[in-house]
This record gives structure tokens, sequence and C-alpha cells, in this order.
DNA sequence: AAGACGAAAGTGGTTGA
DNA sequence: TCAACAACTTTCGTCTT
């Protein structure tokens, strides 16, 4: 912490403010002004318009060393990567550089390398790795972040996915069911659960598993761990779409339009969303004259063609129904 | 000739008795 | 467990551009 003794015992008395809720003053309680300057020197939070102290006594939350460069700043430094639940301990323990060097940047000689390899690793495994529980979670979010690579999911979604993973081998779930089958699952959820749109075939063809399987063992987990995933948006889709099918933002925005119409209409109701979002984004790609065919549309959005025309015929003929009113 | 259209039969999943 | 059902797919012939 930083500032003047003195002058901080002077503002306590003239302020109840503690360090705790300073922290949580948005605005002048004086004039209202939210241009607040935090004053770290003095520990005092000033409006900027008034002149009010409105907090004293606050916590400086930043480091109290100063770096001037990268080198500096990583030796200086006392705390290591953030936890993530991607790694069975959470990236806690300790892990062996795979440089065989020692801490002056030396090569170490050839009787230290078969100590480091031949002990050091070999307990270092052991410890991390300890039970068979430990072990699946090892193996399983390895999986996890597979899959995740294979597909290019982002690391929020990873996260998640392990995190429900973590979940349900709290529960007792895993017991009698393949890891490959549930970890699929897992990203499969987070993917909902964060409203990606990824489809069960994607995930499949990412993992060794089918897609009964991840259906399957999805269907198990929402069940069990009492998750509430409501089904995806077609809107979702269609941007997917548009980027796959490198469509202007134009045609996007009126596909998104048309799908508004037919969310009005009740068309959308009990049809898959992938069909609905298909359709409009061909009936978006005709009116912009950006024409895709209907294979190509189909290619992407994995239903047949049949299947776009047929809800393309139901918006074309509601939609023009209502204009025709 | 490619793309669009539509009919008919088949498929896999859900629902309710 | 099974039948009924809606949505969707597959296949194929025909029409349009």
């Amino acid at each position: 912490m930083s500032g003047d003794s003195n002058l901080q015992e002077k503002v306590s008395d003239s302020s109840e403010a503690t360090s705790r809720d300073s922290f949580k003053v948005q605005s002048c309680p004086e004039c209202g002004s939210s241009r607040l300057m935090r004053d770290y020197e003095c520990a005092e939070v000033v409006c900027m318009d008034c002149g009010i102290v409105v907090a004293a006594k606050i916590a400086d939350r930043g480091p109290e060393w100063r770096a001037f460069d990268d080198e500096q700043r990583s030796k200086r430094t006392r705390v290591g990567a953030p936890l993530t639940y991607t790694i069975h301990d959470k990236g806690l323990s300790t892990t062996i550089d795979w440089h065989d060097r020692d801490v002056y940047g030396k090569s170490l000689s050839p009787g230290q390398k078969a100590q480091v390899y031949h002990r050091l690793r070999k307990w270092q495994r052991r410890i991390r790795v300890s039970d068979a529980t430990e072990r699946n979670l090892a193996f399983a979010l390895s999986e996890i972040t597979k899959i995740s690579n294979n597909l290019s999911l982002p690391k929020s979604i990873l996260e998640t996915a392990s995190v429900i993973y973590r979940k349900a081998v709290k529960e007792r779930l895993i017991r009698g069911r393949s890891i490959q089958g549930v970890t699929s699952a897992a990203i499969y959820l987070a993917c909902r659960q964060c409203g990606l749109p990824r489809t069960l075939d994607e995930i499949a063809q990412s993992s060794t598993v089918n897609k009964k399987e991840v259906g399957r063992s999805y269907r198990f987990l929402i069940r069990e761990l009492d998750y509430k995933i409501p089904p995806l948006r077609p809107s979702q889709y269609i941007t997917k779409f548009s980027n796959q099918l490198t469509m202007q933002g134009k045609v996007e925005e009126i596909a998104h339009k048309i799908l508004a119409s037919a969310k009005q209409l009740k068309l959308t109701s009990g049809r898959g969303p992938t069909g609905i979002a298909a359709a409009a984004s061909y009936v978006a790609s005709v009116l912009t004259g950006e024409r895709k065919t209907q294979r190509e549309i189909a290619e992407i959005a994995q239903v047949t063609e049949v299947t776009i025309r047929n809800r393309y015929k139901e918006l074309v003929e509601r939609l023009m129904f209502e204009i025709s009113i």
C-alpha cells in the first residue's frame, strides 16, 4: 500500500467509507457525476466535477513494486498462471520443463540427465496423477482439449466443458459410461449453454464416438445434472451459415428480418432450426441478387434441398400473403 | 445442362396409451 | 413396449432458365 499515513488518518475522520466499499462507488453522492478519480497516492476517490472526497482509505489493489520491462515484471511478480479447469489439478502443480537444463541454462551432464528422466519425472507423474479418479479426469480433460482444438472452439467453451465434466465426475455419473461419450457430450452441452451453434454431427466427427452416442450422453447429462438448455435459435444458425457461405452483411441482415417475420407468423415452431435458417438465408440470397443454389446452402446447413424448399415455400406463401393484405 | 420443383416412399425420434 | 405421428431424408421424374 502506498500513501501518506498522516493524510490517511486525517481523511479517515471525515469519511465513513471503508476501503471495501470504496470500489463499489460509481457516482458522486453530492453532484451525481460519474467522473470519479482514484488517487492511490492519497488513498482517496475524488469527484472530478465538484471536488468532494467520495471515499477514503481505499486499498490500492495494484502491485507494490514497479517494473520497467518484461524481464523485471516476470521476476517481481509473485503469482503464477490463472486457475484453469482444463487441467485435472487446475494447473496448480509443478510441471517439469522439457529442456534438460539447470537453473543457469547450462546443459545437464548425461548422468544428471538420467537422474532427471528416471527419478524426478517418474515421481512427478506419480504425484500429479495419484489415483484412478485423477487418471480418469486427466485423460478426459485431455480428450476435451483435443476435440475442442479440432473444432477450433473458443477457450471459454473448453473451460465450460471441463467444469461440466468435473461436475459429472463429482456426481459419480461416469461409472459405466465411455469417457469419450461423456467428454463429447460435455463439449456439446457447453456449446449449447454458450449459444454456439454446433451440431451433434460436428462434435461426433471430431471425436471417436458416433452421433447417437453423443446425443445419448448429452441427454443423460442434462437429466442428471439438471441443466435447462433452450433450443438453439435459427438466428444463431443464420450468422453461422452467412459466414460459411461468405455472404455480404446485408444478406445476413435481410435473412434475420425474414426470420423475425416468420417467427411472428408462427412458422418456426416445431420445425428444425437449421432448415428455417437455411431457407431464410436462401430467400435473402435470392432477394439481394447474391444468389446461392439450394444445394450450396443445404450442404452447409446439413439439411436436404427438399427441406429448404418446403420451408422456403411456406415462407414465401405466408410472407406474400401478409404483404398483399 | 444446371438448378429448381414436387410427389412418394422411407427413416429415426418423440409422445402417449 | 408399441403404435401413431410429425419432421425430415432419399429418390426420381419433370419443368425452367
